[in-house]
RNA sequence: CGGAGCGUAGCGCAGCCCGGUUAGCGCACCUGCUUUGGGAGCAGGGGGUCGCGAGUUCGAAUCUCGCCGCUCCGACCA
């Protein structure tokens, strides 16, 4: 165990806090349940945008950005949007502050109060759906495929790093679509470039699937969802993806003229994935000595650390590795020389453990007399010689097999821990003993979904797109199933 | 919003019961020397309205009351 990490077996929760303030990704904002990402987690964030961005846009989309303000009377204008938002608004009643007239400090100015109160916008459905109904006259105003990066507010009780913050980034696709089955293949198409990201870039395995009535989003005819299994196996919903119909089309009466000239509502779509992704990361891949990252997001892939006592012999070093470090970057490959001379080289290999980058060099006068290097891999902790003049060659090598073996990990721990069982008090056994997901039948009963949530504290996390229920029965009420689905205990 | 607990240096804590020197320890920080292949050593140093406000008292970090803030556990959520 590291120095200062709350073991990860003893307690995940705290393990988990430890590596975000340890790795220096984040750190807590002055106010309740707001999070400062340091420029070690954006930079995971960048990375991250930029992967999903290039798929958005390759596939037509484009970005814009509306505003954070919404007029209070835009939520409740869908109603089931109002029952899944209204709890949990920031409001805005008041434009001025004021020096206090019986003492310190500022008041609100209670003269400055709104006429009509505005709201921080905890998504941007309803902003949107007002602009698009100026935009949208003629089918051939459509389709339109909009995304936005920015933040948005949800004032939760309880709240953790990444996972749920009061105030969180993320992006939000907004599109609307001139027939049901357009909008059904963009909310399909966008689950797809999820999963790609989240499999390929992030090296997390993920579930897709449909989200019952009682998970899908305040508002959609239904949702599609990415689910992933964290280090506790425990379920994480990692992105959604809704089929809204034409329910925010009516709410803002949005039509548009058909080839046939008939007025029609325009058929929408809603997706979005948020810095939540990054605690998904963290429970996914981090071990006993921190976070480990696969190298499709690390700020720094190559960490040198030179072993010497003062300048010269530093610069001794990366003379020794200059054309070496030059190739690799012309490679693309990034390349961090941590050459402060304040801490010791056993505190630099703790610290950039516990910052998780793939690949570790030590280079010392030993190595350059014998033309060669220490190369480590966070992934296995395997350390090995390397001759200098292969780094060129290896070390992409190297960062692909971390890749896929992150990815391979992730895999076999949720197959490890993905279970069937036969009946109602083997699932309670297992929910409240191994955990992990189950995969059974489901009589399609919203009343047998609650029941089991209550009795269990498991839920339906989804309803998998491979699913069979042909010949299964209900784990609970042992009618026929309709389903197949996979309950978890979920964040 | 219900239950429990905690506020003393940047962080983690001791001191509080039983009031009484200049409020202490570890880590971190600064300076110097020696070190540097797995979290260096020694020496010196800086940093505190003891959460805030009132009260009791000759005297309050310590006792009393009020307030504020935070953390953890239960109902909602990406």
């Amino acid at each position: 165990m590291s120095k200062g990490v709350t073991s990860k077996k003893e307690d995940f929760a705290r393990w988990y806090t430890d590596i975000i303030t340890k790795a220096e990704l984040a750190d807590y904002g002055p106010v309740k349940g707001t999070m400062v990402i340091r420029p070690y987690g954006y930079s995971i964030w960048t990375s991250l945008k930029e992967a999903f961005d290039r798929r958005f846009q390759e596939t037509g989309h484009v970005n814009a950005y509306f505003p954070l303000l919404i007029p209070k009377s835009f939520l409740s204008k869908e109603a089931e949007h109002v029952k899944g938002f209204a709890k949990e608004c920031a409001v805005v009643t008041h434009h001025r502050l004021m020096a206090n007239p019986n003492g310190e400090g500022l008041v609100v100015d209670p003269d400055s109060k709104l006429e009509e109160e505005v709201i921080i916008r905890p998504t941007s459905e309803t902003v949107i759906w007002s602009m698009y109904k100026k935009w949208i006259q003629s089918y051939r105003d459509l389709p339109i495929l909009i995304n936005q990066w920015a933040n948005v507010v949800r004032w939760e009780m309880r709240t953790r790093l990444f996972l749920r913050t009061t105030e969180f980034l993320w992006q939000e696709g907004h599109t609307a679509h001139a027939t049901p089955e357009e909008a059904e293949e963009e909310a399909r198409k966008i689950l797809d470039i999820y999963r790609e990201v989240l499999e390929d870039v992030m090296a997390i395995p993920v579930l897709t699937g449909l989200k019952t009535e009682a998970e899908k989003f305040a508002g959609a005819v239904h949702t599609y969802c990415i689910e992933t299994m964290m280090g506790d196996k425990r379920a994480l919903q990692a992105g959604t993806s809704h089929n809204l119909g034409q329910n925010f089309a009516k709410a803002f009466d949005v039509t548009f003229q058909t080839e046939g000239n008939k007025l029609e509502h325009v058929y929408a779509t809603s997706w979005g994935v948020s810095t939540r992704l990054i605690g998904a990361l963290i429970m996914v891949h981090g071990d006993e000595k921190g976070l480990r990252l696969p190298p499709a997001i690390a700020p720094h892939q190559v960490v040198v650390v030179p072993i010497g006592k003062n300048d010269e012999d530093f610069s001794a070093i990366k003379d020794y590795l200059a054309t070496a470090l030059t190739a690799l970057n012309n490679d693309g490959i990034r390349v961090h020389v941590d050459d402060r001379l304040t801490v010791s080289a056993g505190f630099k290999f703790h610290e950039w453990e516990m910052k998780g980058a793939p690949l570790r060099l030590e280079v010392g006068a030993r190595d350059m007399e014998k033309g060669s290097a220490v190369i480590v891999r966070r992934d296995t902790g395997e350390k090995s010689f390397i001759q200098r003049d292969n780094l060129v060659q290896e070390v992409p090598k190297l960062l692909e097999e971390i890749q896929s073996g992150l990815f391979q990990q992730a895999v076999t721990f949720r197959k490890e821990n993905t279970t069937t069982v036969e009946n109602y008090d083997e699932f309670k056994k297992q929910i409240s003993t191994e955990g992990g997901f189950i995969r059974c039948g489901w009589d399609g009963d919203p009343e047998t979904e609650a029941a089991i949530r209550e009795e269990t504290k498991a839920s339906i996390r989804l309803i998998p797109f491979d699913e069979k229920p042909e010949g299964i029965s209900c784990i609970y009420s042992g009618k026929p199933a309709k389903h197949e689905v996979i309950f978890a205990k979920a964040y």
